[in-house]
DNA sequence: ACAGCTGTCAAACAAGTGTTTTATACATTT
DNA sequence: AAATGTATAAAACACTTGTTTGACAGCTGT
């Protein structure tokens, strides 16, 4: 660890060990994915890798330095995730900039390169490691003000209005589980992955969203 | 095992080894609901039922076999919740019993002596053994069926309209990840399993999830 | 009273787990 | 050329996992 540091220091060199790392972060993503943090053995990953068993704790320290640098990297593209969707609705009205939200979020995350994070959060959120923290932190608690906004302002009512987060919790909860959720993927057909289909979920969840925001105006605020 | 069944050959005594089998169920109760299969020893059950390491193989088998015996309860269970919660509409509209279906299933999944239930599915959803094929079959397929009904006939289309499937996936989704997922637990605070909020967060996933399926109503079927 | 179960127990088992050690080849620096 | 540091490799480490064993006590029924 000590001697990634020092190579580290001065730049020009092409990275000497970064194969083996790069190849072990690549298998760990994948296993790390599909099985969740400890059902992965590290003879597993360093077999996929083509790798020495010493050679996780030699490059990370050991297993969970080499699950932080995976969710590092997912954490990353998560809230990359996020500020477009954002970005793509800039200008609009409130109802527009949650439609545009829904549909570019879905997209990102449905597209197949990125495919591996949502599996890796789904057992993230079942069984936590130390890390959650950071991903609610970094990642679904901005994610959540925004939403917020977005919910206040279709309502016509303040952010701390108890409407406004229960409608959150319903938006924010169809498109996780539409992906994330093995019940909910057999039960919608058309839950392929391709752009067709995911416009068409995206459609889905945002006028099913809006009609049920729109109900809650006439519901009483407490 | 096979000592087993020839004790309940002759039914009159009172279970004289029921004892320790009784413990040995509750503990792992609350242990498979608060960890997941995976993750909880034989070691730890029986520590927490007084029973000696040798006690579950003897009883059940096995680690699965007790974890089968503590499953099929929690099926038991769910299925009676579905029940209860099916006829507490009858006699009504679709949207009456939509509403008394989810006021009801709140109420008999929240209270307290079956939360550990729950926290058995949010596992076994997350990293599923071989048993989750019975619980969607016995439980989950028949509970999304009757929504489908619902659904399709406040829309006032047929069941196979793909536009069902989706309003019950929205639907189903909103009251599983309102008490089983721990980022919604924590962005609803009145989340406390009272009464009082359970009937506001069944109102609310009412109110929103019919406004939500009534604005169907303006979407092109395809 | 005696054989035959049953339920319990401590101990050991084989198969895994993450991690550490020791050694060796390679590159860079002194 | 020698010394230093880096990356890999095989083997062993200490530990935990689920399961099995063999002995012992408490019953029951003939």
């Amino acid at each position: 660890m000590a001697g990634r540091a020092a190579m580290a220091a001065h730049v020009d060199v092409a990275a000497p060990d970064r194969e083996t790392h790069e190849r072990l972060v690549e298998a760990a993503r994948t296993l790390f994915a599909a099985d969740g943090y400890h059902r992965v053995t590290v003879r597993q990953v360093c077999g996929a890798a083509r790798a020495n068993v010493a050679a996780i704790n030699y490059h990370f320290g050991g297993k969970y330095g080499l699950y932080r640098e995976v969710l590092d990297d997912a954490i990353a593209v998560m809230r990359d995730t996020s500020d477009g969707a954002i970005a793509a609705g800039a200008g609009g009205s409130a109802e527009q900039r949650l439609r545009a939200f829904i549909r570019v979020f879905l997209h990102r995350v449905g597209e197949s390169p990125d495919s591996w994070i949502r599996q890796l959060m789904a057992h993230e959120m079942a069984n936590p490691t130390e890390a959650l923290d950071d991903v609610v932190r970094e990642v679904i608690a901005p994610r959540i003000a925004y939403l917020a906004s977005l919910v206040a302002e279709i309502l016509g009512v303040d952010v701390d209005d108890e409407r406004v987060m229960r409608c959150v919790v319903s938006v924010q909860t169809q498109f996780q589980a539409a992906m994330a959720n093995p019940v909910a993927r057999r039960l919608v057909p058309g839950l392929t992955g391709d752009a067709e289909s995911l416009d068409r979920l995206a459609q889905h969840i945002a006028d099913f969203s809006i009609g049920g925001i729109r109900a809650m105006r006439e519901v009483p605020s407490d």
